[in-house]
DNA sequence: TTGGATAGTCAACAAGGCTGACATAAAACG
DNA sequence: CGTTTTATGTCAGCCTTGTTGACTATCCAA
């Protein structure tokens, strides 16, 4: 469909439909190992990825506001109040009402919600731990370079840079 | 939890705690985007990602088995069966029995089947290649070693070594 | 030839997406 | 001050795609 053979100029091989494939192969088998380790976390657990997510990004984010977290997880309010109800049911997250802005909640996670984030963030650290380091420094560079040239722009913007909890 | 810095030897500052957590976190922001564009394509075609995927082996792997299917997706028989039962009553992908074993289904993609999947594929090259060209030939190199270093080993079997269809 | 393994199908349930409608409280604005 | 907008929560209902369990058809080996 689009393989391209510049006469004259570098052969650029590493875009041929058929890298391209690879590349997509690749992503699809490494996304489920990437998932798996935490997956069997949630599931002795009762929970499930969208718990996963919410307590990532509370963690790396305390007092953000529940409109922060919907736009970074890029799911319908509905559907994020089902899985932070829980949360806060189970007492895994507080949500607290901001003291400038009443509407706001904004969210922390409880001392046994840093529990379960720790052991699903260290069963991730571990795969990808090893991954890197079997990989090299360099390798890691490059994965990362991709991975960001891949993002669409927005999501390019909350990576690395995410709104601070009640100022 | 687990940083660590050895004294006289190389600091390793790219398996830090924090860069793992980048790592993870680009993973995550970067699979979105990966799956962004197809995903608008299915969903006027009324179609999901399971579908996609299913699409995607046959394509690779015509004359595949359900089985065989199955052990590269990784989702139970029932699951694989609703998916496929669309695709065959819709006219997208044939299934032929076995002639040896006639319990074996081997699936092929119709002539419009085809049509989707590669409007899917094309989609998904895209974005692709566009990352891949912004990153260049080195970044891409470590992208698909960091991946395959991260699949589980059953997957890395999976990954560029397909089992043939019926002899 | 029969009993166990293998391939696939059907039924039913659960998680977690989605839309739409609606409620409330607070902020912002004219 | 009154109106509108914003932030959040909730109810109801739908869809996809995962799951388990039960079942049928076929093959193969004892």
């Amino acid at each position: 469909m689009s393989d391209q053979l510049s006469p004259g100029r570098p052969p650029l091989l590493f875009l041929t439909d058929e890298e391209l494939r690879k590349g997509i192969e690749a992503m699809f088998f490494a996304y489920r190992g990437f998932t798996a380790d935490p997956d069997r976390i949630l599931d002795q657990h009762g929970y499930g990825r969208a718990h996963h997510r919410a307590l990532h990004f509370i963690h790396r984010s305390p007092g953000t506001t529940v409109n922060n977290l919907l736009s970074i997880l890029g799911v319908t309010k509905q559907s994020l109040n089902r899985v932070l109800r829980t949360l806060i049911d189970e007492g895994l997250v507080e949500a607290r009402v901001g003291t400038r802005d009443k509407r706001e909640r904004h969210l922390f996670l409880t001392a046994s919600g840093n529990v379960l984030e720790q052991e699903l963030a260290e069963a991730q650290r571990t795969r990808m731990r090893a991954a890197y380091r079997e990989a090299g420094p360099e390798a890691v560079r490059g994965f990362r370079t991709v991975l960001e040239a891949m993002m669409d722009p927005e999501m390019r913007h909350h990576f690395g840079l995410l709104k601070d909890p009640e100022s």
